[in-house]
DNA sequence: CTGAAAGCGCTTACAG
DNA sequence: CTGAAAGCGCTTACAG
């Protein structure tokens, strides 16, 4: 008799109420057969009709059935591209934390934040049942926020492309301010025209980089000008192509923000084509540090922005949100800083 | 009676045979204690006194146990070092391949392959009981492989950094026709004085490119010259500092094949110091052709490795193993290809 | 502090 | 094809 009220609550996992995992056998009464016949369902055992299996099959998916087992120590870090130096910095620092808190990190990629990526992608999320997750620059709807929320996970977001909810905790940098330090540095060593290029344009640290820009120029009593503004990709391609398009203007910039150290790359070969050498006659800035970014030829100047530490940091919450401790804030921002090497001077 | 056996068995996996798991139960037996006794250590309840914790406790250690559930569908891809493009690109195939399957990818470093290394990262490994486990150059000694065979533990290398067995399922590029690419290729501009900075010297991979490099040499009719050659880190530092070293001697080499773009980076800044100008004063030759390669002032004249296969290939491998079905070989060398493009040119 | 016993979620050999 | 029943590994409320 003593058990009957956690019977109860079970059974009620049908539901989905939050934090309450579905039993096989509330599946089973829902069903109408026996524990048996799901389980077999579940093994993909062939001695079940298919009718039966059908409608075993179909209640499971509804109901997010997923088999209890203790929570696993499995924390999920999902990127929506796996394929840049700036990736492994986060995950570097997400790794570091976890591990010394005896936890694995669970890396993925969902393919593009755009059409390619399947809609129910955090239905998938919620039916594996991580421990926690942890989304890196990632378009989130609200309604998908609910969704992991009702399932109980634990979610922190890192350098979040969106802000769905102020009460989703995550990890940002300084963007703006990293912008204007960028913009002052080169105002400060005589530019009068000085391009950007931006990340793209439904990113929030794309937008933050580019209105402390604006700020820069403004507050210096220069007048921002649309035309010197371009909506890259964060790659190389980008800068390149944008670099491109802006240097072969009849009056050209003298010196390009490039959004990040991966489009100053594309940067950087779009003068070398045109035979222009950096810094003397095309001053760049770029955004990131990461670890190449003193290397190039020219080392670039760049604003740094720390990966590795926003990883451990978001890393740090997701574990307090685990284990249901108080966090101190939802919303973090980890200070940029202007790193001067040798890919900016004054214009000739 | 009809369970007798099963029963027996996993009385008997205290004995660590391979695939069988030890039960609380047997625990429990070995211990003189209850399984109620046995379940409270794990959970770290207090009520249990000192000497029958700590007995408890060492038992469940040396027995490595683990407790059952059905096996995780997590497979762990670890990395002696973290902190490098190169490695997103063995992620990304590891991560497309096993997400494609179903299977989640836990990332992890320990931390050096030198001493900093707990000797016994591979007991940790054994006891968090992966469904499979992938490494990458990662130095295994035939007695770390036993142990986690003996746990009946899939295994498969990436980039070996030794090879302890022959049996031990591995992949990895042909180096060594790599090494010969990238120096004949700087034959055949007419350069005579070619030095090379290779990866460290007890890496199979570092070795196959230094051969292949001598290989190509004394087909060609040229002497291998000791004095050009230089064991190095595959990181820009060592790049930077051999060919600062290289480049200061007597009579310069006209070209550095740089054992990896990373340390071609290196190569470069060197170069640069120096007033040197690429392809002009000095050709580079990198190997790997990581994504940023082609965007480098002037772009990497490299050996490409097909990373990303390597770990797709590798995934495959663990796959096969984890649902026992065969292995077409057991040593899988991917192959390399020679990508010219503008860091090299006839020396002047 | 300990363990017998009841219980949990799930699986399986077998009777029908 | 189905499910009652026995079983598994593990946990827990409770009696001693």
């Amino acid at each position: 008799m003593k058990r009957t009220r956690q019977r109860a609550a079970a059974a009620d996992g049908v539901d989905g109420s939050p934090g309450m995992r579905t039993t096989l056998a509330a599946i089973a009464a829902q069903a109408g057969v026996s524990t048996a016949t799901v389980s077999k369902v579940l093994n993909g055992r062939s001695d079940v009709a298919t009718a039966t299996r059908d409608r075993v099959h179909r209640i499971l998916v509804e109901s997010n059935y997923v088999p209890q087992k203790r929570s696993s120590d499995v924390v999920d870090l999902i990127f929506s591209e796996l394929d840049s130096p700036w990736a492994v910095e986060i995950l570097r620092g997400v790794e570091r934390h976890m591990s010394a808190h005896g936890r694995a990190v669970a890396v993925s990629a969902v393919s593009g934040d755009g059409p390619t990526r399947p809609p129910s992608w955090t239905g998938t999320i919620a039916r594996q049942h991580p421990a926690g997750v942890m989304l890196v620059t990632s378009q989130l709807t609200a309604r998908q926020w609910r969704q992991l929320h009702a399932q109980g996970i634990p979610l922190v977001v890192i350098d979040p492309a969106n802000l769905p909810d102020p009460e989703l905790p995550s990890v940002g940098a300084t963007n703006w301010a990293g912008g204007i330090a960028a913009t002052e540095h080169l105002l400060q060593q005589g530019h009068k025209r000085i391009a950007t290029i931006s990340g793209p344009q439904e990113y929030l640290c794309s937008r933050a980089r580019i209105d402390g820009y604006r700020h820069a120029l403004e507050q210096n009593g220069h007048r921002f000008d649309p035309a010197l503004v371009r909506w890259g990709d964060f790659r190389q391609e980008g800068g390149y192509h944008w670099a491109s398009d802006l240097l072969g203007r009849r009056s050209p910039p003298t010196a390009i923000f490039a959004g990040n150290d991966q489009q100053a790359l594309g940067v950087y070969e779009a003068a070398r084509q045109l035979g222009l050498a950096i810094p003397r006659d095309l001053s760049v800035v770029g955004f990131d540090d990461l670890p190449l970014a003193r290397w190039l030829p020219p080392p670039l100047t760049t604003v740094c922005q720390p990966l590795a530490d926003m990883g451990a940091m978001a890393a740090e919450m997701l574990l307090r949100l685990m284990d249901n401790r108080p966090l101190p804030t939802r919303r973090v921002e980890l200070a940029t800083e202007l790193v001067v090497r040798e890919s900016t001077a004054a214009p000739t």
